[in-house]
DNA sequence: CGTGTAAGGAATTCTGACACG
DNA sequence: CGTGTAAGGAATTCTGACACG
């Protein structure tokens, strides 16, 4: 896990500026984010913060509704993005597992 | 100059986010403004906008005043790093002038 | 389905000022 | 000097709903 300056993926922006970076609505924004598409965090109070991440996957998005596809569609399509790369993590992980299994790592938790 | 993806310093995050991530209030950030030592867009109706660059600029900030130093003080030292800086470009731009002179480019701006 | 809009309220931000020290 | 605070107003954001198609 990587830390801090991570600045793509902090969620710090509020919905107006989002809304002039990406020459979308608010409605549209908070739209796509019932429809799943989107995930901003929340203040305290309740206002919506968003990552630049967040920017760019909703330019995207703009750019699929521009070519007529629906949210329903453009969700599916994440949801099959998603899950490619869990599955990738899973092989991952099994791989590591072989390797400690074969060659490394006796108490792989540090206890006795 | 490269562009887009400097997510570091792209003036996005608002005031109240700000304090959040700094621990500083609303009235300190505005001050250090006063002070000249940050320097947040606007937004069209006149919210301050800042950078996370602006962010980690706030943190050294707080640090140096808990440890006592002046606004005055800071702001001083900031100018003398960014002398240094400027001096530095200028240093490389004559070098640059230098190696055209002797070796390179008979139509530095490609007119005839 | 995707988006606009008016509605009402609550939180945000702004500026200029007074306060203290 | 550095920061808190109350003041008043303007812009922001939120939700739920009606509208159109």
């Amino acid at each position: 896990m990587k830390e801090d300056p991570l600045y793509k993926n902090r969620k710090v922006i509020t919905i107006g500026v989002v809304s002039e970076l990406t020459g979308l609505s608010e409605r549209q924004i908070r739209y796509y984010e019932e429809r799943k598409l989107i995930f901003p965090e929340r203040t305290e109070r309740g206002n919506r913060k968003y990552s630049f991440s967040d920017v760019e996957r909703l330019i995207d998005i703009a750019n699929k509704r521009d070519e007529g596809v629906r949210t329903y569609e453009i969700r599916q399509e994440m949801l099959k993005n998603k899950k490619k790369e869990d599955d990738a993590k899973i092989r991952n992980q099994m791989l590591r597992g072989q390797i400690n299994a074969r060659f490394g790592v006796q108490n792989p938790k540090g206890k006795n």
